[in-house]
DNA sequence: TCCTTGCATTACCCATTGTAGTGTTTAAAC
DNA sequence: GTTTAAACACTACAATGGGTAATGCAAGGA
């Protein structure tokens, strides 16, 4: 299943998660690891329930987020994608998205966010530009 | 309120409102109504409960998407923003997180998005871009 | 006075996410 | 071979957001 719904408000992988899953997300991209693993790891900042990370992390295998590889009783969980490939694919939706629902309004607007965030990003899509007329 | 998430699956207002409340949004903006008017509106196309319209609207209104106008026994409601101001907003919006949350990245896969939505868009690109320049 | 209209209050349903109790399986320890 | 504890399954509950709607009140007109 696919991530449906992005969050303004939110930061980072909370943009795409809820906050748990997020912080469980986080830890299994250092490493393919048990529940028992990732509950640990969650127990240093805050006291959490074993069953609570189950659930959890059973559900974004649901969600075909993570896959679950049974090794003996206990079961190691590794994100489907990495977190480059994660972020990539994502960044690349909203951005179809983005243009197929605004058109030439989205196109001014990157401009200004580009303007605001960093010059060189705008050097580097005139960079890309070039290359799309090359192509054609 | 702010509009807080941006839904992939979906099209248009649906992006950014529950369906009942696209097409309210979508008959309000085609001019101030009170809630008999829209749900006369919504009933052309399927039975629609009065309440539910009211309810919808009422929450609306706490989201900060409508104005209430009460006159007389009945009130009247309009958008805060018009179509254009909403779809804008949101399109800036987004195109500020998508920067701020992906940079670089981000801009690689604008140029994509654009290729294969419209040339035209991506002349319009290098126009804003030799503005930009120009305002250095 | 009584009925209709407009609205407020309240509620229930469903899905998602965080939470956690209880029950079951099974390997390992005794 | 029986007990025990680890890992897990199953289930449920709360909060939130959105769609739905019943009930009830208030005010104006017949």
């Amino acid at each position: 299943m696919k991530i449906q719904s992005f969050k303004f408000n939110e930061r980072g992988l909370n943009r795409f998660f809820g906050p748990l899953e997020a912080k469980i997300m986080d830890i299994l991209w250092s490493g393919e690891k048990s529940i028992k693993d990732v509950q640990q790891e969650l127990e240093k900042e805050k006291a959490t329930n074993f069953n609570t990370v189950m659930t959890v992390m059973n559900r974004l295998v649901e969600k075909g987020m993570l896959t679950k590889r049974p090794e003996g009783r206990t079961s190691f969980f590794r994100p489907v994608l990495t977190r480059e490939e994660f972020l990539n694919t994502q960044s690349k939706e909203m951005t179809q998205e983005l243009v197929d629902e605004f058109g030439s309004v989205a196109v001014s607007h990157m401009i200004e966010a580009l303007d605001e965030a960093d010059e060189a990003l705008v050097a580097q899509l005139e960079q890309k530009i070039k290359e799309w007329k090359k192509d054609r």
